[in-house]
DNA sequence: CCCCCACTCCACCTATCGATAGAGAGCCCT
DNA sequence: AGGGCTCTCTATCGATAGGTGGAGTGGGGG
C-alpha cells in the first residue's frame, strides 16, 4: 500500500443500496478514492469523461442506457479505463457481452468485500482477471467460444457457485433473523445440518459471519 | 394455544418488506391465519369486508387510502374489527388519529417478533393495549388530552425508545455487516463499548441478536 | 452547582456461531 | 452398477457475541 496515486473508481448501479454498500467500503481505503456515482449508463458516460477514472464497477441492467453499452461507449473515449461487469447470479449471461465490449473483467454483486477490494487493485494494476485460475482459464476463451461454453464455465466458478435450494432456503430463515437452532426446528432437521448449510452458504457467498451474508442477500435480492 | 378458533389477520402495508416478513412469522403460528393482505386503505376495507378479519395491521401512511381512513370506514362496517395502528419511530403522532378512528392499539414496526404475536393475541382478547402498564395509561387518556400530551408520553414508551445518535451509528455499521471490532476500529473507540452499545441497541429494538437488529433495521429502514 | 444523560471503558461469564473433518442415505445420470 | 451431488448427521474446538454489573467523563439543563 504504497503512498503513490489513489485509485480513481466510479461505481454505476442503479440500486442505492450497492452504490452505498460498495461506496461506503471504498471510501475507507487508503489507497482508492471514489470520483463519482452514476446510476444508469448515460450517467456512466458522462461521469468517465469528467472524472477520468482509473476503474470503474459497472452494473448491467440499467435504465437508459446499460451498462454494456456504457462500457462501449467509454472504451471508446478512454481506452485506458479499467471497467469491471457487476453482476448478480442472475445476469451472468453479459458477462461474455461486457468482456466482448471491453470490460477487463467482472465482479459479483455479492462478492466478499475484500474480493471486491482486490479486484479493483487487480483491474488496476492491469490484470485481465482475478481470484482462480479457472476464471482466468474461461475469461481467455471468451473471445473465441460460443455463448453457452462460456456460460455453462461460468457456472463453476468459485465466485458464482450457486446455492443449492436447501441453501437458499437457509439463507431466507437466516434473513428472518432466526438462530441455528430455530432454522433447525421450521425445517424439522437436526442444528448441526443446519450449521452444515450456513457454513457452506457463508463459504459461496464470501461472507465471514451470518450477519454479513444476512446483509448481501438483502442488499442483493437474493431473498425476501 | 387451544385448539378453538385461529385468529383472522389481515396485514395492511404498502412496504412489501414488511408484509412479507410479518406474514410470514404469522403464518407459523398455530393459533393463527394471515387470511389476507393490502398495501393501501382502500385495498384494506375492501379485504376487510371479504374476509370479516378478527385482527387487523394497519399501517398509516399509504398511497391512495391511509390506514386511519381506512380505519374509520372499517370500524363504520364492521365494528368489532380489531384494528392495530402500524408505526415507526417517525409517525408516532398518528397513533392518537388511529385509536380516535377506532384501532384498538398499536405496534411498532421493529417491534420484535414476539411483542407482535402477543399484540396481536390480546387485540384478539379484547384488551385495549398491550405490553406495559405504563401504555395501558397513556392510551387510556387518549381520548381525553390533547395531542401533544400523548406525543409526549407516547415517546417514554418502552416500546418506542428511540436510539441515541451513536446507537444509530453503530446500528448503521451492524447493517454493513461489520464485526464488533471493526466497528470499533472504525469509529476509534475500544471494542468493549461497541458491546456497550450493541448492547443497548439489541434491546431497545427487543432483539435477540444483531442478526435480528439488522434485519429489522432493513426492513424497517432504520438504516441504509 | 448538581443531576442526568450519553458516551466511554473494564472484567468475567456463558451461549452461540463457525471451522473442521468426517460419514451415511437417497437420487439422478451415465 | 457406479459416480457425483445434495442433504443429512455427528463431534470437537476456538472465536464471537451477548449478558451482567459495574465505573468514570463531559456537557447541558434545572
Amino acid at each position: 500500500m504504497l503512498k503513490e496515486e489513489k485509485i480513481k473508481v466510479v461505481l454505476v448501479d442503479d440500486q442505492t443500496m450497492i452504490r452505498q454498500g460498495f461506496g461506503y467500503v471504498i471510501g475507507l481505503q487508503q489507497d482508492m478514492i471514489l470520483k463519482g456515482e452514476a446510476s444508469n449508463g448515460k450517467e456512466a458516460v458522462q461521469m468517465a469523461s469528467e472524472t477520468r477514472p482509473d476503474v470503474i464497477l459497472m452494473d448491467v441492467q440499467m435504465p437508459v442506457m446499460s451498462g454494456i453499452e456504457a462500457t462501449r461507449e467509454i472504451m471508446n473515449v478512454l481506452p485506458k479505463t479499467k471497467i469491471v461487469i457487476l453482476t448478480t447470479f442472475d445476469d451472468q449471461e453479459y458477462i461474455y457481452q461486457g468482456i466482448r465490449a471491453g470490460a477487463v473483467g467482472y465482479l459479483l454483486k455479492d462478492a466478499d468485500v475484500e474480493d471486491m477490494l482486490e479486484t479493483i487493485r487487480a483491474a488496476h494494476r492491469g490484470e485481465a482477471i482475478y481470484k482462480t485460475s479457472l476464471a482466468a482459464h474461461v475469461l481467455s476463451k471468451v473471445a473465441a467460444t460460443s455463448f453457452e461454453q462460456v456460460e455453462n464455465e461460468a457456472a463453476k466458478l468459485s465466485l458464482a457457485e450457486p446455492l443449492t435450494e436447501r441453501e437458499q432456503e437457509i439463507l431466507q430463515e437466516m434473513a428472518y433473523g432466526l438462530r441455528n437452532e430455530e432454522i433447525a426446528q421450521k425445517l424439522v432437521i437436526s442444528e448441526g445440518t443446519v450449521k452444515s448449510h450456513v457454513h457452506r452458504v457463508l463459504q459461496k457467498l464470501g461472507c465471514a459471519d451470518r450477519t454479513h451474508a444476512v446483509v448481501t442477500a438483502l442488499r442483493n435480492r437474493m431473498v425476501r
